[in-house]
Formats: structure tokens, sequence, C-alpha cells
DNA sequence: GTGTCGTAGTCATACGTATCACCAAAGGCG
DNA sequence: CGCCTTTGGTGATACGTATGACTACGACAC
């Protein structure tokens, strides 16, 4: 223990809390720091975290960490929780894997930040929760990403280019921001044909085949996240048609495959860092008794090759 | 607390640590457990923390969590920890990122999983420490995939193809893994031409470029990683030349862009999941003190539609 | 009756911190 | 001088758990 530096326990207690102000001589002050960091001491955090019946720490519950979506929420939102000495526990709720152990239990947790994908966050008792990217008008705060502007910035960029017959290739997900994003387009743009499909690259080839395949095929395919647009570009080389000369693509997301496809894909961009670091802004004011106010954050339209005006104008 | 279930708190202790045996009567035993699950009593666990000395908390560096790679191994390793009642925690190492408070204190943990890439571990003290896909002969203990298995492999599968002139698009990423891989390819296959890059699209694309613009242009491209095939495949397609006709390409990792790319990509497919179970296991019975064996674990070479006979046999 | 042993449990304590309550010394003031 | 206030600090306690020491009570042997 430090107090073997010349003083007391609780001035070593009150010093390296920063409650010294008026309390403790500057002198006495710079002396038990130097000592902690001359003895390597840290404050023992299961102490801490006993005596005040907080542990500092944020629950961050995402559907699956093998995307590198969720990594960029998690990594705004750490930089939050850092900043304001708060730590960052992920728990990523595959649900084929077994739930297992929780990470950390519901008891040593502050707070809990959770995607709206990926199960229900439930058996959390009255833990302060805020979830990411669901229903504004939801009882829990909500920190969005605005999907219906996008939709529209994507339609107005497809119809601009001529485009009069859109496909939207759909997730089959039952959540809030694939609800939008569905009837934002359907609002915004001449949508002919739709599809649902699992969000994986094969599951998508097969619904935008399908899609493809139908009468009076549409010139441009909307979809819904980026890795539904890489099995459009499989359905479309499997019928012959060049992306974007037959057929235009867009996705949603600006994950690391829109520009490994070739060609490279036209898509909005979601931030996902600013997400995980608004929603962790929410939940630590939350935390401090507040009511923090719904956020939608815009994404950016970003367009590269995937779309062009179409071949019949 | 639950003492106020007809018994001592020594007693409710004992019986939900499992020690009950031959110190308490079985129906008391029943009753307590009862009265636990009635009320939802859960221990303490910063109090457990502080009295044990320990967390049953795992630490996992791992240079980014954007990457599914990474993300297979955190699934991997926390599976295990969970079955033996461990915590696993992720600190991704982003050097860009400034390290930021660690989620955790390292007095606040047991032991440490870290990977080989992405800065060095240190000020640590002496944590117990297993080391990913780290050199063998190395002090920490390693657990590692068999890459020069892979590479020769791969090696194997382009010669009997016919390839006779082999370019190595290398990671410059001065790790054993990588040196490992470079080593095994040159001594397995007949390689005309390297070429190091930073591990991302845009940059593997230009080094590729120059690897092919070249004289004696290879008929394969052996790269490092998937990331940098779909490099490849991008200066193959500027430069004309068709993927597998013209170029024979292939990855190493077997993550998602594999699929997503046009051709498929043959690879590696590396058991990322296996690779953190493996090392988990392994630190764990280091902390039960014992010395775990080093464990290689096999890549399996995935033949699909990126790699072919060349065009001059 | 006394000593030994096994059973079923309780008591007391310590882990390291934060904080409330207290206290000594040093002025300031009438 | 007696009383109050400010400054600079210490003592004691509680958080909830795990565990070594101890105890009450029979049973059993001698």
């Amino acid at each position: 223990m430090a107090r073997a530096a010349g003083v007391s326990q609780t001035t070593v207690s009150l010093v390296l809390a920063g409650k010294s102000e008026g309390r403790v001589k500057p002198e006495t002050d710079q002396a038990v720091r130097e000592a902690a960091r001359r003895l390597g001491y840290r404050p023992n955090t299961a102490a801490r975290n006993l005596r005040l019946g907080r542990t500092r720490t944020i629950l961050l519950v995402v559907p699956t960490l093998t995307s590198p979506f969720f990594g960029a929420v998690y990594t705004g939102a750490a930089r939050v929780a850092g900043e304001r000495g708060f730590g960052v526990v992920v728990h990523p709720w595959d649900d084929d894997a077994a739930p297992a152990r929780s990470p950390v239990d519901v008891e040593a947790i502050d707070g809990v930040l959770a995607s709206s994908l990926g199960g229900g966050v439930t058996g959390l008792g009255d833990v302060p929760l805020v979830v990411l990217d669901n229903d504004p008008a939801g009882p829990a705060p909500a920190v969005n990403f605005d999907v219906a502007g996008g939709m529209r910035a994507i339609a107005r960029h497809l119809t601009g280019l001529g485009h009069r017959r859109i496909g939207h290739l759909a997730a089959a997900v039952d959540a809030w921001t694939f609800r939008v994003r569905g009837a934002a387009l359907a609002e915004a743009a001449p949508v002919v044909a739709r599809g649902t499909t699992a969000i994986d690259v094969p599951s998508a080839r097969a619904a935008a085949l399908t899609l493809l395949e139908g009468p009076d095929r549409p010139s441009a395919l909307v979809c819904d996240d980026d890795l539904l647009a890489a099995g459009a570009y499989k359905a479309a080389r499997a019928l012959g048609l060049d992306v974007p000369r037959d057929l235009s693509v867009t996705g949603v997301d600006d994950i690391l495959v829109a520009t490994a496809l070739e060609p490279e894909l036209t898509t909005v961009r979601l931030p996902a860092e600013r997400l995980g670091a608004h929603a962790m802004t929410a939940l630590l004011s939350r935390l401090d008794g507040e009511t923090p106010p719904n956020v939608s954050l815009p994404g950016e339209l970003i367009v590269r090759g995937s779309t062009a005006p179409p071949r019949t104008v």
C-alpha cells in the first residue's frame, strides 16, 4: 500500500480521486502522487467497485463481431467511454452460439448499449439502456441513422440517371431500420419488384436471381446492405449482365467489401463509429439522470462505379 | 441478502460455491438454493474479486475489431472461457486511435491473450500471457496456424496446374506469420517476383500492378491475405487480364470477401475460431500452473474459381 | 464419566477502497 | 483569554464475499 508513503490511506484516496482541493496541502499532494508513481501503485478496481456499487463499465450487445460494421460501432463507443473513465465490454449475441456466460454479470454493469438487431435484450432488469438504430418512437432512448434520408438519396441518384424500373433487394430481418428502408424507398422511387433475403452472399445471390429473372426486369437494384449487393453482382454475372451497363446496383453501409468489389459499389455510407460515439454519449448522460434527445445521423451517398444510366433511355 | 433465508451467510457461501459436500445437510443445501432462486440472488462480483484477488477475466488484445477474422478468434476464445467460468474483455489495439484507457485495468485481469500483430504487448508486468500466431521458438507459449503447410499446399496446387512463374504479394508487416509465409512459399514454388504492401485494398492493388507490369509477368499471384487478393483482382482487371484465365490468384484466411469476389477466391482457410479456442485453453492451463504445449493448427486449401492452368502450357 | 471423533453449522476476519465524522493547530476577533 | 472558523489531516466504518478457527451436539469406545 501506498500508505507507506508517509500519510494516511484516507489522504491517498483523496489525492488520487482528485478531491484534494482545500483538503490537502499542495506539497503533500505532490508527495503522494510521486510516491504512487514510484511504487507503480494503482487503486484496486474490485475494492472500488465494491465500495461504490458501480463499475464504470458499459456492456455493448451486438449481433456479431464478425462484421466490420459493429467493430466500428465499438470503436466509437469505446472512445467516448474512455474519455469519461468508463470501460466497454462487448457481448456478441450470436444466437447459434450458446449465450454462455455473459462476459460480465448483469450486476457488474452500469448500463447497456444494445443493437436493435440480434435478438431482444431481455432479462436485464432496469439497467439503463440505449438502443442502437431502433424506432425513435419506442420506450428506450434511440440513436439512429437517417436511413430514410439515405434511401431517398439513392432514389434521387437513380431516377436522376434515368431509371424507371427499380428493384429492391431487402433484408429479411424484422427491425425498424429495415422497415424504414423499405418504406422510404417505395415512396421515393418507382419500385417494381421486391425480394427478401437473409444477410449473406449466397442467399442474396439466389434472391437477386429470382428478382432479375422475373418479367419486366428492373434496370437498377437497390440493396439494403453492401453484402446483399455482393450477391446481386453474382446474380448479374450469372445472367450475363454487366454492372453497371445492364444493371445498376447500390448498397448501404460502405463496409470493406464495397471497395473490394469490381466495379466498386455506389452506396450510402453509414457513420458507424459516430453512431457508437453518440450512443455512448447518450447512455452516459442517462446515467447522470438526464434524458438524452434522440439523435439521427445522416448517411452520405458515395457514388462509385456500380451505377450508370440504364441501357434503354 | 439471502442470509435472510434461514441460515448464516457462511452457509450460503458454501452452498453456492459448491463446497457444501460434508459440511451442509442436503436438505439445508436445497433450502438455500431454493431461497436464492426465489430472491433472484447473485453473488456480488466485485466483492468476490476483492476477496479472491482474481477476476476470472481474460484480456484479448487484437490489432483491430473491424476484421471478421479477429471476431472469429474472439468467438472461439470466449466460448472456451465461458465454459470454465471466465469472461473475456477485448482491447482493440488500433495504433492510430489513442490507446485511451484500457477497457480494464491490468490489475483487474487474470491473463492476457495477445495477437502477435498490432504493436507489442508491453507494460503488462508478469501477467500470464499467450501469444496468438507467434514464433513457437519465442519465450511466451504460442498457438499458431501451420501457415507453412498452407503455403506449401498452395504451391502444390499451382505447380500441379502447371504454373512455373509465380508471384508473391506479401504483407508489409513484420510478424512471424508473414515471414514464414514468404519463406515457405519461396521454398516450395518457383517464385519469380515479389512485392510488399500494406494490408488494404488500394495498397494491394498498386503493389500488384507493379508486379504484373514487370518483365516476365507471373502466371499466378499468391497473396498473403484475402484482402490483398481483392487488390490483385483489381490490378488484373485494370490490365485487362482475366482471372483465372490469364492470371491465377490465391489468398489466405477465407474471410467473407473470399466468396464475395468474382470469381470466388481459392484460398487457405485458417480456422480462426479454433485458434481462439486453443489459445484460451492454453492460457487457462497456464493459469493452473501447467506449461501448455505449443499448438499448430493446419489450414485447409479451398479451391474455388480463381485458379486455373496457365494460358501457355 | 471421560476422551475422541464426525456432523452441521456459525463467528470473526480480511480483502482495499470511499466517505462521514472527528480532531489538532493556527489564526481572527471581541 | 475564550470562542469560532479555516486548514490539513486522521480514524472508523461499511461494502459482500470466502475461509480458517471454533462450537454445539450426538455417538461411540474405553
